[in-house]
DNA sequence: AAGATTTTGACAGTATGCTGATTATCAGTA
DNA sequence: TACTGATAATCAGCATACTGTCAAAATCTT
């Protein structure tokens, strides 16, 4: 006997499910995707990497990203700008829109945040956080700017 | 700011993400999917039911079902007969095959959910259980056979 | 019974996420 | 310098997952 619903990793898939549709539902007025959100918070944090780190960074596909970056290109959230000593390379850069939406979105997705955790403690959050850094495994650790 | 490596909806995918990685790996080799898998374990508790009850007990989309019962029942897992009360609907059987596999992929799966929560204490993996059903919110529940 | 509403499943369209192959370029070596 | 191997990004192909739309059939209402 399986009891699916009592396993951890169908109840992740569920509850990422259900965090996912919260989410889209709030920043689907921007044209945005919750993994583009994940780019735009990432970009935030530093600009213009290359596809190949930006990939490391969020840890989403190398061929993923590529279609990603293109709908946000068109969505005008980014650029592409070619790098100075690599030409097989491209340096993604946010637009000044993008930089625009920094307050609203992030204000946004901590309001989203906290309806979707609603149901848990601060101190439960903290050890699910703790949890799903396990479950999630180890990385490489990235060089960033400010150590 | 936004510290997206510290938002439980961040965490929450790319754990999710390394679960289904480790869960593809071993179960591709019977031409299965997490979700695939997750429709048979539903199935070898209940079988017999329409493609809409299913898409209930599973949670997943209607439309998405749809497609992967087809590919299921391509790879001999399942077949549709007609209800014999509504001209609209299909029941969903398990074939001989699906029933074979059920004792060899409940082991498999029960391993690697093992080997993916080895980090995890059993009193951690209560808990997370806990806060997991929590995230996913309340549904409906579903009449069940033997209630 | 007739008409309105709902439900079941299919289809089109779009976005993620992966594998595997390909092209262009870079870097190291004979 | 020419060859070899590694790397950056793209492309094709497939499987989820959702929205919206549709036809057929069931059900409810009048």
């Amino acid at each position: 006997m399986y009891d699916i619903e009592k396993s951890i990793g169908f109840l992740l898939a569920k509850a990422h499910q259900r965090g996912w549709a919260l989410f889209s539902e709030e920043i689907s007025r921007f044209d945005l995707t919750p993994p583009q959100f994940s780019v735009l918070a990432f970009l935030w944090q530093q600009d213009g990497l290359t596809q190949t780190e930006l990939s490391e960074k969020t840890q989403i596909d190398r061929t993923t990203i590529g279609g990603l970056l293109d709908r946000m290109a068109r969505s005008n959230l980014l650029e592409r700008r070619p790098h100075p000593q690599d030409r097989r390379a491209h340096l993604v850069y946010l637009t000044e829109h993008a930089w625009s939406l920094e307050p609203e979105l992030t204000c946004l997705a901590h309001e989203v945040l906290d309806r979707f955790t609603a149901g848990l403690s601060e101190s439960d959050k903290q050890q699910l956080r703790q949890m799903l850094e396990t479950l999630r495994g180890e990385r490489k650790t990235y060089a960033t700017t400010a150590a």
